[in-house]
DNA sequence: TGATAAACGGAGGGTTCCTCCGTATATAAA
DNA sequence: TTTATATACGGAGGAACCCTCCGTTTATCA
């Protein structure tokens, strides 16, 4: 089906500059929010703004890529948790650690907020990721009947990113971030286990 | 302290523009989101783009005004369901109304969201309603000891915002929607209160 | 009916988005 | 090495948008 391999080589400025244009702009949409603007990017890159435009057809596929990363890193930390916890701990920790993560950088939290908005192309890039990563955990869970068996990881991952996207809000914001969470596991308990007294 | 009250009447197309401008403007962010072109909101007003900048010295103030109605509406609520409900059960409904309510309206959702973010201008405007009328179902539900005493308005308030800003995302996002709900119901339910078991 | 404070409208300067295309260069073949 | 060319680069430029400024129009009040 695929066609004769390419014959040539990537040039190497075109990586470097791909490279360097994520680095720039991971940096400016941290520190900027998502509407940063992307000839500043260029500009700050060293590179022209046709430069830019040709590795990105647009601001959401750069978004898309910059945050691709940071969401498999994420995504990973789950396995890792719940090699080291049980598994009502590995989620509990592992919701804190997407809340202080995706907190940090507001740009996912819009980015995965899209999710709705019609720019599906962001969530298409990353949102399995996370989704695959609560349900790893949910699963886990179950197994253990320390859930109920019908928590969908959807439903965990919106309740997340509205905590997420609200933190940094004003002081005590760490706080309520870790009561909601200490919220929502309360809720997707399992009653009737053993577990659920504590 | 206020000098001698303004002699002259308000005019009236200053009135009917800023009216209809607001109107406008309703329809435009539900049906395009919050970056509707104000010139195009000017222009299918009507007016000149210099009218409209002088009724909202900036697209947040038009953000706020158009939605400063519909949280108060939405704040009003909780009362009125606490008068023909339990406390439990009208923090349910009123929970499962602002998933509706803000969800249909993403403005609103990125408007609470911009909470954090600083554009507080936003929230100065109507956040404290909803804070309000949350606390004021919260504490119906703790005097009947319904649930734990520690649940702060705020927790709620910020998973709220994410499940509505996800909301209408695929097919099916009610029933998540709806999923939620419990969720954090059941998770700031007194464990060890009679309802607990149900 | 006039005077005038208030509101209107839109031109215009600045910025950003994205496209297009002539120029430069890294790669591969000679 | 040299040469040929596919590939990447850079930035000018048209379009849209933001917001300001100011000359013109008009609703109010005497």
């Amino acid at each position: 089906m695929t066609p004769p391999a390419p014959i040539r080589k990537p040039r190497a400025d075109s990586q470097r500059n791909r490279e360097k244009l994520l680095s720039v702009a991971k940096d400016a949409f941290a520190a900027q929010g998502p509407d940063v603007s992307l000839e500043e990017i260029a500009r700050r890159t060293g590179v022209g703004i046709g430069t830019l435009y040709r590795h990105f057809p647009n601001r959401d596929a750069i978004i898309a890529d910059v945050y691709r990363r940071e969401v498999g890193q994420l995504a990973g930390a789950a396995a890792e948790l719940l090699d080291s916890h049980p598994p009502l701990d590995a989620l509990r920790a592992w919701m804190r650690l997407f809340v202080d993560y995706i907190g940090a950088k507001k740009i996912m939290a819009s980015a995965l907020n899209s999710l709705a908005g019609g720019t599906t192309e962001l969530y298409a890039a990353s949102g399995p990721l996370i989704t695959n990563a609560i349900a790893l955990l949910l699963d886990r869970c179950k197994a253990d009947g320390a859930i109920r068996p019908d928590a969908e990881p959807m439903d965990l991952m919106m309740a997340l990113v509205g905590v997420a996207y609200n933190t940094s809000a004003g002081p005590g914001w760490q706080a309520a971030a870790l009561r909601v969470v200490d919220i929502l596991i309360a809720g997707i308990k399992q009653m009737d286990s053993p577990q659920a007294a504590l």
